[in-house]
DNA sequence: TAGATTGTTAATCGATTAACAATC
DNA sequence: TAGATTGTTAATCGATTAACAATC
């Protein structure tokens, strides 16, 4: 599934892809770097960092992979791609390294986030502490529903749907997350990309169907404890 | 990433195999279809009975495909794993092969899950209505700080975290869902598998080790979210 | 320097796709 | 029957690993 296979000029369905760890990536521009990789990037920054919080100044591939539970020739073939940010000998400055792929993952900045769906799970997406060290800030709130449309939630107010494509525009806002029932993911991901937006998160089970410079990733607790079962007794 | 491939007798790490696609199937046990294959077979479920919602009746693997967006080659591959479903000239039935996949992913039960840490994640995860028509029904709760302990929730009363192991053993439950915070999410897994879970959905930003016969699926938004700035402009 | 570990290439492994005979 | 579509095999593609020269 790369991404030259759903380079056509119709929109392409993502949710399997994104879910099951094919090609999420945005088809169109020819990405030379794998988005399988691009995926392990965060993991390192969040063990990197974790390290560092250990007072851990340095680490070896060999280390790294072990805590993480890759191969260490992974993690440097993975990082091979960006360039050379070890000594032989020596291994990785955790600081540094940690900084780095945070440059290439443009998390040295802080992203406002559009969130669609103010139920309970989107209310708990509002209330997440876990965003803003990350680098992500949720900057506005929509719902579908009028008895929600006016109520503040951590200082936001939510805003009707039908604002999406304005508000999200206006405020630059270039990432959504989608937690609305299933039968209005569609319509609100639309909204979203009218407003400029080029990467989703979406909690709907639902396939998306978005144009190619649009990256779409899953979260979809269902499918996987349904797979799960599989192996059980 | 095989399973042979951590087949060794110490827990092995598989946060980044889960999350990214490569095999958290258990190990040990040497399965000859593709954990990657199995991780499919839940949308293919979900998007023949929303066919069937809609009165279709039968479908093309072309049809299936083209609606989830994945290839019918890769579609009939991974059916052919377990048996003929359809009919040449003709498709596959939609009941007949979502009540297939569904006895292959032991579907058809009602499988009890214990679920740690009631925050507000947890008690989104708690109130989900969606779990129950898939097969799954949150059966135990619990948590580790004593504010919440005694609370109803759902009909349930909300447990110590030093309960897990008796409860879970007690119950029979095999599925445990964390949504503790990063540093109890491995305590708490170690308190589920004493008890004798065998799958966990894991929301905690966290590596947990398990041994061989466990099978862990990360649910993992803020690295969604990291990885999708790579592509932003 | 000697030892350790990176960065990188080639070999291996595994998953996807194309193609088509079988057959409804 | 003729047309359509499955089930399956072989070819292709891509990702992971092993190995090692470079070098700190």
């Amino acid at each position: 599934m790369s991404a030259s296979h759903r380079a056509g000029s119709l929109p392409t369905a993502t949710l399997l892809e994104a879910a099951l760890g094919a090609n999420g990536a945005p088809a169109g521009t020819d990405h030379q770097i794998p988005d399988i990789v691009i995926r392990r990037l965060p993991i390192y920054v969040r063990t990197l960092n974790a390290l560092r919080e250990q007072d851990v100044g340095s680490v070896s591939s060999e280390e790294l992979a072990s805590t993480i539970g890759v191969s260490a020739a992974q993690i440097r073939r993975d990082l091979s791609y960006f360039g050379k940010f070890g000594k032989q000998g020596k291994g990785y400055d955790t600081e540094y390294l940690a900084a780095s792929i945070g440059t290439i993952l443009r998390l040295d900045r802080l992203w406002p986030v559009a969130l669609a769906g103010v139920g309970k799970l989107g209310l708990a997406i509002a209330n997440y502490q876990g965003f803003a060290p990350s680098s992500f800030k949720i900057a506005a709130l929509f719902d579908g529903s009028p008895r929600h449309i006016g109520d503040i939630v951590n200082g936001l107010e939510i805003l009707p749907n039908e604002l999406i494509a304005d508000v999200v525009q206006r405020e630059g806002i270039k990432i959504g997350i989608i937690s609305v029932r299933a039968p209005y993911a569609q319509e609100v991901a639309e909204r979203m990309i009218e407003g400029g937006i080029e990467a989703i998160l979406n909690y709907a089970p639902v396939i998306l169907r978005v144009p190619a410079n649009v990256t779409v990733r899953e979260v979809d607790p269902v499918s996987a404890l349904q797979s799960m079962t599989y192996y059980l007794q």
